[in-house]
DNA sequence: CGCACCCCCTGCCGGC
DNA sequence: TGCCGGCAGGGGGTGC
Protein backbone atom coordinates (compact mmCIF):
# COMPACT_ATOMS: atom_id res chain seq x y z
CA UNK A 1 0.00 0.00 0.00
CA UNK A 2 1.93 2.51 1.29
CA UNK A 3 4.71 4.36 -1.01
CA UNK A 4 6.97 7.42 -0.79
CA UNK A 5 4.11 10.15 -0.25
CA UNK A 6 1.92 8.03 2.24
CA UNK A 7 5.26 7.06 4.54
CA UNK A 8 6.12 10.67 4.17
CA UNK A 9 2.73 12.12 5.05
CA UNK A 10 2.92 9.99 8.46
CA UNK A 11 6.35 11.20 9.16
CA UNK A 12 5.35 14.64 8.63
CA UNK A 13 1.96 14.02 10.79
CA UNK A 14 3.61 12.66 13.74
CA UNK A 15 7.06 13.97 13.69
CA UNK A 16 6.40 16.83 15.95
CA UNK A 17 3.56 15.19 18.13
CA UNK A 18 6.61 12.24 18.82
CA UNK A 19 9.22 13.81 19.39
CA UNK A 20 10.46 14.54 23.21
CA UNK A 21 7.67 11.93 24.28
CA UNK A 22 9.08 9.38 26.34
CA UNK A 23 7.34 5.42 25.56
CA UNK A 24 5.76 4.30 28.88
CA UNK A 25 4.70 1.25 27.78
CA UNK A 26 4.47 -0.92 24.40
CA UNK A 27 2.35 -4.14 24.01
CA UNK A 28 2.84 -7.04 21.39
CA UNK A 29 -0.12 -8.50 20.95
CA UNK A 30 0.95 -9.93 17.78
CA UNK A 31 4.47 -10.44 17.17
CA UNK A 32 3.76 -13.14 13.51
CA UNK A 33 4.56 -10.20 11.15
CA UNK A 34 6.37 -10.88 7.62
CA UNK A 35 9.50 -10.34 10.09
CA UNK A 36 8.98 -11.38 13.59
CA UNK A 37 9.21 -8.58 16.28
CA UNK A 38 12.03 -9.08 17.73
CA UNK A 39 11.41 -10.70 21.53
CA UNK A 40 13.46 -7.93 23.06
CA UNK A 41 11.57 -5.34 21.11
CA UNK A 42 8.93 -4.04 23.73
CA UNK A 43 12.18 -3.57 26.41
CA UNK A 44 14.17 -2.13 23.85
CA UNK A 45 11.72 0.78 23.22
CA UNK A 46 10.18 1.28 27.07
CA UNK A 47 11.39 4.35 28.50
CA UNK A 48 13.19 5.60 25.72
CA UNK A 49 12.82 9.11 24.41
CA UNK A 50 11.80 9.62 20.60
CA UNK A 51 13.42 11.86 18.25
CA UNK A 52 12.52 13.39 15.33
CA UNK A 53 10.31 10.82 12.92
CA UNK A 54 11.92 10.76 9.61
CA UNK A 55 11.60 8.79 6.45
CA UNK A 56 13.85 6.92 4.27
CA UNK A 57 12.23 5.33 1.40
CA UNK A 58 9.53 3.60 2.42
CA UNK A 59 10.87 3.10 5.85
CA UNK A 60 9.56 5.80 8.57
CA UNK A 61 12.82 6.20 11.10
CA UNK A 62 13.04 6.80 14.55
CA UNK A 63 16.09 8.27 16.50
CA UNK A 64 15.73 6.84 19.95
CA UNK A 65 17.62 8.57 23.04
CA UNK A 66 20.27 5.92 23.71
CA UNK A 67 21.42 6.16 19.87
CA UNK A 68 19.63 3.15 18.25
CA UNK A 69 16.58 3.35 16.17
CA UNK A 70 12.94 2.56 15.52
CA UNK A 71 12.08 1.69 12.47
CA UNK A 72 8.66 0.99 10.69
CA UNK A 73 7.26 -0.56 7.54
CA UNK A 74 4.17 -0.68 6.80
CA UNK A 75 3.95 -3.46 4.40
CA UNK A 76 0.54 -3.47 2.22
CA UNK A 77 -1.79 -2.62 4.87
CA UNK A 78 -0.30 -1.48 7.63
CA UNK A 79 -1.10 1.95 9.60
CA UNK A 80 0.81 3.60 12.61
CA UNK A 81 -1.82 6.21 14.19
CA UNK A 82 -2.02 8.08 17.14
CA UNK A 83 -4.78 8.89 19.64
CA UNK A 84 -6.12 8.70 22.92
CA UNK A 85 -6.28 5.13 24.74
CA UNK A 86 -8.58 3.25 23.10
CA UNK A 87 -9.23 -0.86 23.51
CA UNK A 88 -7.71 -2.61 20.80
CA UNK A 89 -9.78 -3.40 17.59
CA UNK A 90 -9.25 -6.33 15.16
CA UNK A 91 -5.56 -6.79 13.70
CA UNK A 92 -4.01 -3.95 16.52
CA UNK A 93 -0.84 -6.12 16.75
CA UNK A 94 1.55 -3.51 18.33
CA UNK A 95 0.78 -0.26 20.83
CA UNK A 96 2.96 2.50 22.03
CA UNK A 97 1.80 4.25 25.19
CA UNK A 98 3.28 7.94 25.39
CA UNK A 99 3.94 10.22 28.50
CA UNK A 100 1.52 12.77 27.33
CA UNK A 101 -1.49 10.11 27.42
CA UNK A 102 -1.92 9.02 24.33
CA UNK A 103 -1.11 5.91 22.35
CA UNK A 104 0.03 5.17 18.97
CA UNK A 105 -1.15 2.11 17.05
CA UNK A 106 0.29 -0.34 14.92
CA UNK A 107 -2.38 -2.13 13.02
CA UNK A 108 -1.95 -4.40 9.70
CA UNK A 109 -4.64 -6.99 9.02
CA UNK A 110 -2.41 -8.66 6.19
CA UNK A 111 0.72 -8.21 8.56
CA UNK A 112 3.23 -7.58 5.94
CA UNK A 113 5.15 -4.94 8.00
CA UNK A 114 7.86 -4.24 10.02
CA UNK A 115 8.62 -2.98 13.45
CA UNK A 116 12.40 -2.97 14.70
CA UNK A 117 14.86 -1.23 16.81
CA UNK A 118 17.87 -1.07 15.35
CA UNK A 119 21.47 0.07 15.99
CA UNK A 120 22.65 2.37 12.83
CA UNK A 121 24.38 -0.72 10.78
CA UNK A 122 21.48 -2.65 11.27
CA UNK A 123 19.18 -0.37 10.13
CA UNK A 124 21.74 0.14 6.71
CA UNK A 125 21.42 -3.33 5.87
CA UNK A 126 17.67 -3.30 6.09
CA UNK A 127 17.05 0.16 4.38
CA UNK A 128 19.87 -0.64 1.55
CA UNK A 129 22.06 1.13 -1.19
CA UNK A 130 18.91 2.51 -2.94
CA UNK A 131 18.69 6.19 -3.37
CA UNK A 132 15.92 7.79 -1.91
CA UNK A 133 13.27 9.01 -4.36
CA UNK A 134 13.41 13.01 -3.56
CA UNK A 135 17.04 13.00 -2.71
CA UNK A 136 18.79 15.94 -4.98
CA UNK A 137 20.97 13.84 -6.37
CA UNK A 138 18.80 11.76 -8.63
CA UNK A 139 19.30 13.66 -12.18
CA UNK A 140 18.55 12.54 -15.30
CA UNK A 141 22.10 11.68 -16.24
CA UNK A 142 22.05 9.67 -12.76
CA UNK A 143 19.48 7.89 -14.49
CA UNK A 144 20.38 6.84 -17.76
CA UNK A 145 23.64 5.83 -16.24
CA UNK A 146 21.99 3.38 -14.62
CA UNK A 147 20.31 2.31 -17.04
CA UNK A 148 23.14 1.64 -19.32
CA UNK A 149 23.47 -2.49 -19.71
CA UNK A 150 20.23 -3.07 -17.93
CA UNK A 151 18.05 -5.63 -19.87
CA UNK A 152 15.05 -5.12 -17.39
CA UNK A 153 11.78 -2.82 -18.14
CA UNK A 154 12.10 0.84 -17.49
CA UNK A 155 8.92 -0.08 -14.54
CA UNK A 156 11.32 -2.61 -12.80
CA UNK A 157 14.31 -0.98 -13.02
CA UNK A 158 12.34 1.97 -11.38
CA UNK A 159 10.34 -0.27 -8.63
CA UNK A 160 13.73 -1.39 -7.50
CA UNK A 161 14.64 -0.08 -4.01
CA UNK A 162 18.36 -0.92 -4.18
CA UNK A 163 18.21 1.48 -6.92
CA UNK A 164 15.53 4.59 -6.10
CA UNK A 165 13.83 3.83 -2.45
CA UNK A 166 10.40 5.36 -2.61
CA UNK A 167 9.00 4.43 -5.76
CA UNK A 168 6.00 1.64 -5.84
CA UNK A 169 3.45 0.45 -8.29
CA UNK A 170 1.01 3.29 -7.97
CA UNK A 171 3.33 6.46 -8.35
CA UNK A 172 5.58 4.45 -11.42
CA UNK A 173 2.03 3.86 -13.29
CA UNK A 174 1.94 7.50 -12.89
CA UNK A 175 5.05 8.87 -13.55
CA UNK A 176 5.46 6.86 -16.32
CA UNK A 177 2.15 8.17 -18.29
CA UNK A 178 3.51 11.80 -17.31
CA UNK A 179 7.13 11.28 -18.76
CA UNK A 180 5.88 9.61 -22.12
CA UNK A 181 7.34 6.13 -21.52
CA UNK A 182 5.58 2.62 -21.63
CA UNK A 183 6.10 0.42 -18.55
CA UNK A 184 7.68 -2.45 -20.64
CA UNK A 185 10.64 -0.36 -22.36
CA UNK A 186 13.89 -1.60 -22.16
CA UNK A 187 15.20 0.74 -19.08
CA UNK A 188 18.78 0.13 -22.28
CA UNK A 189 16.52 1.88 -24.91
CA UNK A 190 16.33 4.77 -22.72
CA UNK A 191 17.25 7.97 -24.36
CA UNK A 192 19.14 10.47 -21.94
CA UNK A 193 15.85 12.68 -22.85
CA UNK A 194 13.51 10.08 -21.76
CA UNK A 195 15.61 9.98 -18.18
CA UNK A 196 15.54 13.69 -17.75
CA UNK A 197 11.67 13.75 -18.41
CA UNK A 198 11.51 10.31 -15.99
CA UNK A 199 12.86 12.28 -13.14
CA UNK A 200 10.85 15.48 -13.32
CA UNK A 201 7.73 13.28 -13.67
CA UNK A 202 8.87 11.31 -10.54
CA UNK A 203 9.28 14.61 -8.30
CA UNK A 204 5.94 15.95 -9.97
CA UNK A 205 3.83 13.04 -9.01
CA UNK A 206 5.85 12.73 -5.75
CA UNK A 207 4.88 16.60 -4.98
CA UNK A 208 1.81 16.32 -5.89
CA UNK A 209 0.71 13.45 -3.99
CA UNK A 210 2.50 14.57 -0.59
CA UNK A 211 0.81 18.04 -0.74
CA UNK A 212 -2.34 15.48 -1.38
CA UNK A 213 -1.83 13.48 1.86
CA UNK A 214 -0.99 10.25 -0.38
CA UNK A 215 -3.39 8.18 -2.15
CA UNK A 216 -6.10 6.17 -0.42
CA UNK A 217 -7.19 3.17 -2.77
CA UNK A 218 -8.15 1.25 0.32
CA UNK A 219 -6.45 0.81 3.44
CA UNK A 220 -3.95 3.84 3.57
CA UNK A 221 -4.53 6.19 6.51
CA UNK A 222 -2.55 9.34 7.81
CA UNK A 223 -1.30 9.38 11.23
CA UNK A 224 -4.46 10.52 12.20
CA UNK A 225 -6.22 8.03 10.86
CA UNK A 226 -6.98 10.24 7.67
CA UNK A 227 -7.51 9.31 4.47
CA UNK A 228 -5.71 10.97 1.36
CA UNK A 229 -7.07 12.26 -1.69
CA UNK A 230 -4.51 12.13 -4.48
CA UNK A 231 -6.48 9.19 -5.96
CA UNK A 232 -8.61 11.32 -7.25
CA UNK A 233 -5.33 12.85 -9.12
CA UNK A 234 -4.70 9.43 -10.85
CA UNK A 235 -3.90 9.85 -14.49
CA UNK A 236 -3.40 5.93 -15.27
CA UNK A 237 -3.81 3.61 -12.74
CA UNK A 238 -6.41 1.56 -11.64
CA UNK A 239 -8.02 3.45 -15.04
CA UNK A 240 -7.94 0.18 -17.22
CA UNK A 241 -10.57 1.12 -20.24
CA UNK A 242 -11.17 4.17 -19.07
CA UNK A 243 -10.38 6.77 -20.91
CA UNK A 244 -6.86 9.00 -21.12
CA UNK A 245 -7.36 12.22 -19.24
CA UNK A 246 -5.14 13.99 -21.83
CA UNK A 247 -6.47 12.03 -25.45
CA UNK A 248 -9.25 9.97 -24.08
CA UNK A 249 -7.66 7.08 -25.54
CA UNK A 250 -8.25 3.74 -23.17
CA UNK A 251 -5.85 2.98 -21.31
CA UNK A 252 -4.29 -0.68 -21.17
CA UNK A 253 -3.82 -2.79 -17.96
CA UNK A 254 -1.22 -5.07 -18.63
CA UNK A 255 1.25 -7.57 -16.29
CA UNK A 256 4.87 -6.35 -16.11
CA UNK A 257 7.39 -8.14 -14.01
CA UNK A 258 4.57 -9.28 -11.97
CA UNK A 259 2.67 -5.99 -11.05
CA UNK A 260 -0.63 -4.56 -12.90
CA UNK A 261 0.64 -1.79 -15.01
CA UNK A 262 -1.08 0.66 -16.78
CA UNK A 263 -0.69 3.18 -19.45
CA UNK A 264 -2.24 5.01 -22.29
CA UNK A 265 -0.83 3.03 -25.66
CA UNK A 266 -1.31 6.69 -27.30
CA UNK A 267 0.43 9.21 -25.07
CA UNK A 268 3.06 6.65 -23.80
CA UNK A 269 5.95 4.74 -26.40
C1' DC B 1 21.39 -11.19 -14.57
C1' DG B 2 16.48 -11.03 -15.02
C1' DC B 3 12.33 -13.04 -14.36
C1' DA B 4 8.64 -16.30 -13.34
C1' DC B 5 6.89 -18.19 -9.53
C1' DC B 6 6.41 -19.18 -4.76
C1' DC B 7 5.66 -17.48 -0.11
C1' DC B 8 4.03 -14.43 3.77
C1' DC B 9 -1.63 -12.80 5.20
C1' DT B 10 -6.59 -10.91 5.19
C1' DG B 11 -10.24 -8.70 2.76
C1' DC B 12 -12.88 -7.55 -1.06
C1' DC B 13 -14.98 -8.06 -5.48
C1' DG B 14 -16.95 -10.28 -9.46
C1' DG B 15 -18.72 -14.40 -11.46
C1' DC B 16 -21.43 -18.31 -11.15
C1' DT C 1 -27.69 -15.28 -1.24
C1' DG C 2 -23.40 -17.77 -0.82
C1' DC C 3 -19.25 -19.76 -2.14
C1' DC C 4 -14.89 -19.56 -4.64
C1' DG C 5 -11.16 -17.89 -7.32
C1' DG C 6 -8.49 -14.04 -8.26
C1' DC C 7 -6.42 -10.04 -6.99
C1' DA C 8 -4.43 -6.22 -3.97
C1' DG C 9 -0.24 -0.60 -2.73
C1' DG C 10 5.27 -4.70 -0.15
C1' DG C 11 9.32 -7.60 -0.03
C1' DG C 12 12.15 -11.89 0.03
C1' DG C 13 13.54 -16.35 -1.62
C1' DT C 14 14.40 -20.03 -5.17
C1' DG C 15 15.38 -21.99 -9.46
C1' DC C 16 15.77 -21.62 -14.43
Amino acid sequence: MPELPEVETIARGLAPELEGRTVTGVTVREARLRTPVARDFAARLRGRTLGRMGRTGKYLVTPLDDGARWLVHLGMTGRLTIGAHRLPILHDHVELRLDDGRMLVYNDPRRFGRLDVLDAAALAKVVGPGVDALDATLTGDWLFARARGRRTSVKALLMDQREIAGLGNIYVSELLHRAGIRPRRRAARLTRDDCARAIAAMRAVLDGAIARGGSSISDYRDGFDRAGSYQDDHLVYDRAGEPCRRCATPIRGVVVVGRSSFYCPTCQR
